[in-house]
DNA sequence: TATGAAAGTTTTAAATA
DNA sequence: TATTTAAAACTTTCATA
């Protein structure tokens, strides 16, 4: 499923991150070049995974999600039955954004957003009654510096 | 600057977050209204800036970005000046996907995304030799659980 | 890769509840 | 005030050169 990119690609790539609502045209002048190339690469890049999804991207604070945590975990848990259940419980809360498992002594690490402080709290009990976790430390965001998921092509 | 939100609003920004490649007549189908309320919605929402942008979301892996890092960096300097040669270091730096200003003993964490591991200490000198940071702790993940920009709405 | 025509979509405006 | 209808402008999609 691997598809081999070229300058071109990588060009329709940048402008696509960059504002998903261009036309085709547009995109095509932007990159040097005209529709049908430019359209065929994209479906092409759809097809290969290489493009994921398309989406819109919301402001968090207008729609009340004023607090966002970074939650390290550590687990002394390893075995699989134990990590297919935790997994799962990750995947299927919609106030975790992001989850990774870790390499070294912090096991994973999470970001959760939520309403508040209060909204943390429920989230927080809810998932240690799911699955047992060893150790938890949240970090509370005071300022979103930056927050992009553009790929620096 | 502040949008009041129904519920049809509410409905229409979840289409948009799912998919945003929906035409207008299938977003208005699926949320019980028609193509022209859900357009002028979608307008005021992007004017209100609830909306922040559209954008296409990447396959990171696909494009030579195999290593993620979670940095949390820990600084004694706190005056203003410094600060702000940090954020701008921080928002110039096309890798830094994510930097948060935090609550707590760690001051900042940030999420970078580059090649690989080598590609991260480029990164990680170049970032030391322009401002200077008291502790620098560095996560790789080795697995991406989860990742979405969608708000649980 | 380029052209262009058919199908579909967005956007604006006028009419209606 | 918000919605429906309708029509113009624009975009996507795809066949053909």
């Amino acid at each position: 499923m691997s598809v081999r990119l070229d300058e071109l690609d990588r060009k329709i790539l940048v402008q696509l991150q960059q504002d998903g609502g261009r036309s085709l045209d547009e995109i095509a002048k932007a990159v040097g070049s005209s529709k049908t190339p430019v359209w065929n690469r994209i479906r092409k890049m759809r097809e290969g995974g290489v493009i994921k999804q398309q989406t819109y991207v919301l402001d968090a604070d207008s729609l009340g999600f004023e607090a966002c945590f970074f939650v390290l975990i550590r687990t002394s848990e390893h075995d699989a039955d134990w990590q297919a259940r935790f997994l799962k419980a990750l995947r299927d809360r919609p106030e975790v954004q992001e989850a990774h498992r870790l390499a070294g002594d912090i096991d994973y690490i999470l970001k959760v957003r939520v309403e508040n402080a209060r909204a943390y709290d429920v989230f927080y009990q809810a998932l240690i009654s799911e699955v047992k976790v060893h150790n938890v430390t949240a970090l509370l965001s005071m300022e979103e510096i930056k927050s992009t998921t553009m790929l620096p092509l």
